[in-house]
RNA sequence: GUCCCCGUAGCUCAAUUGGAUAGAGCGUCGGCCUCCGGAGCCGAAGGUUAGAGGUUCGAAUCCUCUCGGGGAUACCA
């Protein structure tokens, strides 16, 4: 099997090479002459779930057989009769109900991985119609430290950013930050009373967290206090009320089990709920100081509620404090985007849309859309009992009425075409009141998308906390991922007769491994489920992590460097490309498959698909170094051929692990 | 109460959105090799896809009900 190469493709010839869409423009004319509906049909063209039945496998002869009124397997064979692949695949078979089986040849594999060689993108052709696309993610509020909450949205958004825009989309990032929130109230309200004058001199970022966690501890603490009695009160109701009903049951019907049950989930409910009452109120009167400072600010609630409408309503002083706040703010979410290599295009909090509020709601009630109802103004979606509140009994408004200016603006201003939220799924409810309520109002209102995500759990089952109780600040997550990392970089070295890597080389492998470990973790797992935050398996050298891939990436130039070949003169090179193994064929079809998980990925936003992706080349990567080897190869074209499949393999895992924000080092 | 999501191997997750015999990793057990980076490769065990009906050539996936878990639910963002 011998096929020579074509020669190199110039940067201006993009070419195509993805395998699913060149089938896909074979197999159109046939079904549009069945058909009036192909595209859908050909959507039914896929890779082979088994290898048994070929590479590709095409499923659209059995619901054609429905509409045309005719056995399956019969369209099957006229399709086949009449379908051109054969520069590309071996005679197509009809199998079972109908399907139609694909094996690609060969030498068009060889063929396409040799025009392919020089491709940076390795194939992957960028979209003929780019959108302008803004994605909103990541978006902390500023006073309180970001936590491991923040995460998600943070790694998931940045990965579709960076594979939008290697598709070719005009890509704007858009970190929509709470800047202007009753969090401001509060450390404003804690400056003016507890602030440490040294500490804010040597740590203003850390003293501003510092206030805003104490405001926020001495306000639960008056609420705790406040909600005790009631909480007490029906829980000694439910537990009568279900004693009262375990002695008037004899013989439980099922109606009655049922209320049992639903009583008895309550009382757990509200013994948790007392449960956790009681110890923020311990915590606060266990110390001296903190008793006391709540003795002096029953009203704190209130006062820091205050702060904010001051802030709002344009008052000079608490205006000073917050420039004076916010930049400090910013440099510490700075310093978290800076370790983890994310950038934004904007910035733009809620503080940017403030003016435009009242337009906003005064433009919703002119067009009939909001209306008053209970003192506040809202909008009524059908099929929603929720209401969207636009502006609150006491004037202020919402972060609803935020998001409807933001979008305008998006529009207005950077012409988007489409925005994605990318935000946890428990606030859906308020993105689908928020598009219904943009398309009704804007006159060309953009393709809405929330992008949702699960929870964080720890490995209790519960979203992830500390042992004590408290969300995780992500800056000591974080270090924690690298100082994990760090034994396992130094156990790979130090197990060589020559170790390679130097002190500072270790310490930025740990910090690739270590951070990418995060990352990957949370982005293999399919986005809207729940996923359970695991140290050991994060950071795991075998199975499907960060760790592995970066190996593989790492394995194959070693490789390389021992046989002391430059990776770019293989690319460049002119030779046959050699398939006479089935692992290397399989190595080669998996390497042409890249472009196919691009797409994947942004056909729903699912980063995982990419994660399948590269966990399967490495796989094939392995098998193949197990077959065949490349020092020992029998030919120099040989030689040659798999020094290419390794240098493509390579470059399709650093490129995949780039595109989901993760670094590769050349030496691990 | 209403609405939304979920339930897949011991554990963590997939399953190309209705396709063929439900797949990986970890863990367990058993093999391989003087192995270019073994962080490897091959194999085994492990499943009534929570349960019951239904839809059709075909269901983990769609519909109905039951059980179990989570979330949202009028002025926090």
């Amino acid at each position: 099997m011998l096929t020579a190469r074509c020669p190199r493709q110039t940067a201006e010839s993009l070419f195509q090479m993805n395998i699913l869409s060149e089938l896909r423009d074979r197999f159109r004319p046939v079904l549009e002459q069945l058909t009036d509906d192909a595209e859908s049909l050909l959507e039914m063209i896929r890779p082979s779930q088994d290898p048994r039945f070929g590479d590709y496998q095409a499923n659209c002869a059995m619901p054609l057989g429905r509409v045309l009124k005719k056995p399956p397997r019969e369209i099957a064979e006229r399709i086949v009769s009449e379908l051109n692949v054969g520069d590309l695949c071996e005679p197509p078979e009809v199998a079972g109900p109908g399907f139609i089986n694909l094996k690609l040849k060969d030498a068009w594999i060889a063929k396409c991985i040799g025009d392919i060689a020089g491709d940076d993108r390795l194939g992957s052709e960028p979209v003929k119609n780019p959108r302008h696309i803004v994605v909103d993610f990541s978006s902390p509020n500023v006073a309180k430290p970001m936590h491991v909450g923040h995460l998600r949205s943070t790694v998931i958004g940045d990965a579709i950013a960076r594979m939008l825009r290697f598709a070719g989309h005009q890509v704007t990032t858009d970190n929509h930050i709470g800047d202007w929130g009753t969090q401001f109230g509060m450390i404003i309200y804690g400056y003016r009373h507890f602030v440490d004058a040294d500490a804010w001199q040597t740590d203003p970022v850390g003293e501003l967290a510092r206030l805003y966690r104490l405001v926020n501890q001495l306000t639960e603490y008056h609420a705790a206090r406040e909600s005790l009695p009631g909480i007490r009160k029906q829980l000694e109701d439910r537990r009568a009320a279900l004693q009262q009903l375990e002695m008037d049951s004899q013989a439980d019907d099922g109606s009655r089990k049922k209320q049992k049950k639903a009583m008895r989930r309550q009382i757990a409910e509200l013994e948790e709920r007392l449960q956790s009452l009681q110890a923020r109120i311990d915590a606060v009167e266990s110390s001296a100081e903190l008793r006391n400072q709540a003795r002096e600010h029953t009203d704190i609630a209130r006062l820091s509620r205050l702060e904010t409408s001051r802030l709002h309503a344009g008052d000079p002083e608490n205006r000073a404090l917050w420039e004076e706040f916010l930049p400090k703010c910013l440099e510490a979410l700075q310093r978290v985007y800076d370790r983890l290599q994310i950038t934004f295009d904007l910035t733009r909090g809620e503080s940017a849309y403030h003016d435009e509020l009242a337009g906003v709601v005064a433009e919703l009630k002119d067009r009939g859309l909001a209306v008053d109802s209970d003192g506040a103004v809202c909008v009524f979606i059908d099929g929603n009992e929720a209401p969207f509140i636009v502006q609150k009994t006491d004037g202020a408004f919402t972060y609803a009425t935020t998001d409807l200016a933001t979008i305008a603006w998006r529009v207005r201003e950077l012409q988007a075409d489409e925005i994605l939220y990318v935000v946890d799924s428990r606030q859906s409810e308020h993105f689908r009141l928020l598009f219904a309520t943009a398309d009704r109002w804007l006159e060309q209102p953009p393709s809405c998308r929330h992008v949702a995500f699960g929870t964080v759990m720890g490995r209790d089952g519960r979203p992830y906390k500390t042992r004590s109780g408290d969300v995780v600040g992500l800056e000591s997550l974080l270090d924690e991922a690298v100082q994990r990392a760090r034994p396992v970089v130094d156990a790979n070295d130090d197990e060589r007769d020559e170790p390679l890597l130097t002190e500072e080389d270790r310490r930025r492998v740990a910090d690739i491994v270590g951070l990418g470990g995060i990352k990957y973790a949370d982005l293999h797992h399919n986005r809207d489920s729940d996923y359970v935050f695991d140290w050991d398996r994060m950071l795991a050298t075998t199975g499907n992590t960060a760790a592995y891939m970066q190996y593989a990436f790492a394995r194959i130039c070693g490789i390389f460097r021992r046989l002391g070949i430059d990776r770019s003169a293989v690319a460049a090179s002119d030779g046959p490309v050699l398939l006479p193994t089935a692992e290397e064929r399989t190595l080669a079809l998996q390497i042409l498959r890249f472009s196919e998980a691009v797409d994947d990925v942004l056909a729903d936003y699912r980063p995982h698909l990419m994660t399948v992706w590269l966990f399967e080349t490495a796989g094939c990567l392995s098998r193949f170094y197990g077959a065949c080897s490349v020092r020992d190869a029998e030919t120099p074209d040989l030689r040659n051929s798999r020094l290419l499949l390794c240098d493509l393999a390579a470059r399709g895992i650093r490129t995949g692990l780039s595109l989901l924000g993760i670094e590769t080092a050349e030496v691990m």
